[in-house]
DNA sequence: ATAGTAATCGGAACAGGATTCCGTTTATCC
DNA sequence: GGATAAACGGAATCCTGTTCCGATTACTAT
């Protein structure tokens, strides 16, 4: 709703409009080279704005770490319950769905530090992604005890915070593989014996 | 060797040896209240030198942080083979040893995080904690896959980033217990079947 | 079409922290 | 006690993030 007219809202500028797009594009590829701590006026410069051009659209770097992910969060988001209803064994598709993440997370880069980082700046980020994606997480996880399938005193925040935390540092170090660690941490939650 | 007397070393002035000492202690102290990114100033002032004395005496942060820390990391590498002898099981040995890892990190404020840094600034630090620490939990995870309690091909670097990073952020945050989720990941070792 | 208005813009100014530089102090040796 | 070089303190510099303000530009009403 409240996209083509709507009552309150009188719309936008259309060079707001089109510097918003530009500033989402600009930030995606930086994101990629130099990963989601790059330098403000880096991104500035590479969308062709002033500095204060960012902060006018995304007041915290968090707002425009969200608005620059937030499809691949909501897919990841979508993803559970259809894993669920298409899986077999609901810890199978537990597994999957947080292969999903996992694969989101190391193929941002930097974003797994930052997700974790306790600065007031990324409360934002934190809120939005585990508002998302921890109901998400334990929808799977009771499944998967009610089917005795792991054990019944998992947490999904504690979960996917330790997912998270193991996701970094795991983009483009062959020594470190973040999957098969989580996939020992999955391992580990079946129930003793 | 080197400690003395020495051939090469022409001895520390009085005053140098003095304020390292000083330093060693102010940061220790800082640290515990500020976690172990406290701003540079603010150890230089508790210590009551310039800023340059720092600088001159620990050329990066790293270096401070394992000076100050040194005895303890030393205390955990010594701890390895003690457990190995004392306890019967290989694999309770190294679930032993793993939690002496974590309750060392998640006690010094932000340690884990810097510790998997990839800034530049830290490679001393990596360098040295997987000097002295890898070996040792390589030891314990070879025995503990000897005596086929575990899968016989985790890596010890491996592991030790793994177990660093859940205890990031853990530290005086009653909703994340880094310590459960590492023995999650631990559990996790165990011969499927 | 045009003038008025307010949203938006760009870059300069400011703030906070790390790092380096340099004139001064002081321990050590003779 | 004086010469010498190591060590010192704090100012200067640099690099980011954040805010401010005069200039610009899209929209609206006539």
């Amino acid at each position: 709703m409240n996209d083509g007219d709507g009552g309150a809202a009188p719309r936008k500028r259309a060079d707001a409009q089109r510097n918003e797009r530009t500033l989402l594009d600009a930030a995606a590829a930086v994101f990629v080279t130099s990963g989601v701590e790059a330098p403000v006026r880096d991104i500035a410069a590479r969308a062709g704005v002033g500095v204060a051009t960012i902060y006018r659209h995304f007041p915290t770097r968090a707002d425009l770490i969200i608005a620059v992910y937030r499809h691949q969060v909501e897919a990841c988001a979508e993803a559970g319950p259809a894993l669920l209803a298409a899986v077999a064994s609901p810890y199978a598709a537990l597994g999957r769905w947080i292969n999903l993440f996992v694969d989101f997370l190391v193929t941002k880069h930097g974003l797994a530090a930052v997700l974790r980082s306790d600065d007031a700046g990324f409360h934002a980020l934190h809120a939005y992604f585990l508002d998302r994606l921890v109901p998400v997480c334990a929808q799977l996880l009771r499944a998967a005890a009610a089917a005795g399938e792991i054990r019944s005193d998992v947490d999904a925040l504690e979960l996917m915070r330790g997912v998270g935390n193991l996701c970094i540092g795991a983009e483009n170090d062959p020594r470190y593989d973040a999957r098969r660690l989580v996939a020992f941490l999955i391992a580990g939650l079946r129930q003793p014996g």
